[in-house]
RNA sequence: CGGGCUGUGGCGCAGCUUGGUAGCGCGCCUCGUUCGGGACGAGGAGGCCGCAGGUUCAAAUCCUGUCAGCCCGACCA
């Protein structure tokens, strides 16, 4: 196959597109592989297409090779599928939603599992059918609040979205572990950097779940990984490393102090060291126990409020907390929330009025290193005054514990006893899940058993980015000129550039073309005539493919130059072969 | 939803303060020269200045409203 520069439809840009930010989206529009039709949306020009298709044809081999089926859902969805799982109203503003003619509700799929559970029930009834996995590659729609950075965050989106369907909790580890395992393989051939790190399972409920994160600053999702262990996380998911719990005997009884002028918890330290000094050390930030109060939005629009108690040295991690409490929502409680309830002083809330059984009737839940036998410094529930010695499970019982303080690099690692935790940041591109029962069990999916009993069936969901794929690798193979696209990613392999006006010239880099396209080598041929070689050259850097072939001055000494768009190494090499060098340099046996 | 910024040929921008023929660079078309690192000359095509009201003899420019977009945050498999 030859692409011909001169009839190809493309055009780069001299200059950078004032909207994007993230070098991906900057140079993917430049370069002419999309365009912004709208916001969070994008047009594939075709050197683009070609980028999408080979990613997908990647995912797409590795899918069938675990055995799982392609089939296509459409993507104009109607409501009642999604009413039954109660999606309808849990996606909110999220679902692109559209009446028919007639008023009835539908919506544009922001994911399927609703579909393919119908699926599977409209078809399936027996254990013997099992297990299944199936999948799609389609174009989702979500109404992102803030679309952003090109492809990597847009409003439509291809994914590639696979399904396992099995009888038993054995059968949804087994095909959990082979789509495991194939996700592995697709992102080693996609070529770029990633990380395999536990994860929440959010909106799509169930168990298990880990995520597939491409290392990039730009990415959207911070991680942690342990310095000595294999552990790794979304922060979203990190448990927190639990203290022993500690006998308490000793400890002095809880006592309210005056503390004047003590706004902030530095203040409040400095303050209870001067005039409450602790017997056996100095008190620390993290010897206060700081209250939060935030508002639980559920998809119904109701607020509860709830307390949550941390360590003073550690901010609440809304985002965090959102990540396990999902579908609710997490919000900062207001200032009339807050008034509305008399008992709370705002900057005293202690332990004294928090819970469920205590004055505010506010339910209260703490850091997991809030355990029995810690001691603590914290608010008394009354203007300039806290309490010393509060002492966990001998003073106060909170309702619970969560995971709602924020994560910090150099936290120590859950799993080992040496390690600390480092942290870094990383693109979503793939995610996979245990959902367990839940779509089953809404959608009324069972099957009979070899006692001919009815089961419910239990899933799993396994998720990859195609678009957002494009964007990533682009994001972790540029330079300063351009793109340099991987071997089996690139649109094509070869980019073969003819300069000057010499007719003997074109005539032979005619015939390389020729003779690349016979052997199989897909070739992007700068065949234009009257453009200087300099755009050439520049075009070529911008466009990335891995090696650029020059076909020029140097015929008149019957050699061409062979580069490597990486590393740009140059190579002088007999006209008569490079064709062989090529393909060698092409496809390495 | 909060904060900031911006809407002027395909792209990037100036003009607006102080109202009076809509401009520059890139790209595009024609001719000629040039041809290994974004060439040069000459001549061209292309714009309801986001939209709607208002003020004025006259509005890209001033006023009011409105819509849209971008960035940061909140939010988000």
């Amino acid at each position: 196959m030859i692409l011909r520069l001169s009839s190809l439809f493309v055009r780069t840009l001299r200059e950078d597109p004032v909207d994007a930010e993230v070098p991906s989206h900057r140079l993917l529009v430049r370069a002419g592989y999309i365009r912004r039709a709208a916001p969070g949306i994008y047009t594939w020009l075709p050197l683009g297409l070609r980028v999408l298709r080979r990613v997908e044809d990647i995912i797409r081999a590795e899918m069938d090779a675990i055995g799982a089926q392609e089939m296509l859902f459409p993507a104009l969805l109607p409501r009642e599928p999604y009413e039954a799982s109660n999606r309808w109203t849990e996606y909110g503003p999220n679902i692109f939603r559209l009446k028919d003619r007639k008023g009835a509700d539908y919506l544009l799929g922001p994911t399927h599992e609703e579909m393919f559970t119908l699926a599977v029930k409209d078809l399936y009834s027996s254990y013997k059918d099992l297990p299944l996995s199936i999948y799609q590659i389609q174009t989702k729609y979500r109404d992102e609040a803030r679309p952003r950075a090109g492809l990597l965050r847009g409003r439509e989106f291809v994914m590639k979205d696979s399904y396992s369907f099995d009888v038993d909790d054995a059968g949804l580890e087994r095909s959990y572990a082979a789509h495991r395992a194939a996700y592995v393989r697709i992102f080693d051939r996609l070529g770029f950097e990633y990380v395999i790190v536990r994860a929440t399972s959010g909106a799509m409920g169930g168990s298990r779940s880990e995520e597939f994160l491409a290392r990039a600053e730009v990415g959207e999702d911070t991680y942690v990984r342990c310095s000595t262990c294999d552990y790794a996380a979304n922060v979203e998911a990190v448990e927190t490393r639990v203290p022993e719990a500690l006998p308490h005997d000793d400890a002095p009884a809880a006592h309210v102090e005056d503390t004047p002028d003590t706004p902030t918890i530095a203040t409040l330290v400095d303050h209870v060291n001067a005039a409450h000094p602790r017997d056996d050390r100095a008190w620390t930030a993290a010897d206060t126990l700081k209250n939060v109060l935030v508002a639980l939005v559920h998809p119904d629009g109701t607020r509860e409020p709830l307390a949550i108690g941390v360590p003073g040295d550690r901010e609440v991690d809304l985002k965090r907390l959102g990540g396990q409490l999902e579908p609710i929502e997490v919000e900062p409680m207001t200032d009339e929330e807050i008034a509305a309830h008399p008992t709370l002083v705002k900057g005293y809330i202690g332990p004294g009025v928090l819970g469920a059984d205590r004055a505010s009737g506010i339910r209260y839940v703490v850091d997991p290193r809030v355990v029995t036998g810690t001691r603590w410094v914290t608010g008394a529930d009354e203007a300039g005054h806290h309490v010393l010695d509060l002492v966990a499970g001998r003073d106060f019982t909170p309702d619970g514990t969560i995971e709602a303080a924020e994560v910090r690099a150099g936290d120590p690692c859950p799993r080992c006893d040496d390690g600390v935790l480092e942290a870094a940041r990383g693109i979503e591109m793939g995610h996979i899940f245990q959902l367990g029962r839940k779509y089953a069990e809404a959608l009324g999916l069972q099957v009979l058993d070899e006692n001919g009993k009815l089961v419910t069936v239990t899933m799993g969901s396994y998720g990859i980015g195609p678009s957002r794929a494009v964007a990533a690798i682009a994001e972790g193979n540029h330079d300063e000129l351009g793109l340099c696209w991987p071997r089996e990613i690139a649109p094509a392999d070869v980019h073969l550039v003819a300069t000057g006006k010499d007719r003997a010239v074109f005539d032979e880099a005619e015939r390389i073309a020729a003779e690349l396209e016979a052997r199989g080598v897909e070739v992007i041929y700068d065949d234009r005539p009257k453009v200087s070689p300099g755009v050439k050259f520049k075009d070529a850097e911008l466009l990335g493919m891995p090696t650029v072939v020059v076909v020029g001055r140097g015929l008149a000494d019957g050699v061409v130059e062979v580069r490597d768009r990486r590393t740009g190494e140059k190579t002088e090499v007999a006209a008569a072969d490079v064709v062989d060098h090529v393909v060698a340099v092409v496809r390495p046996a």
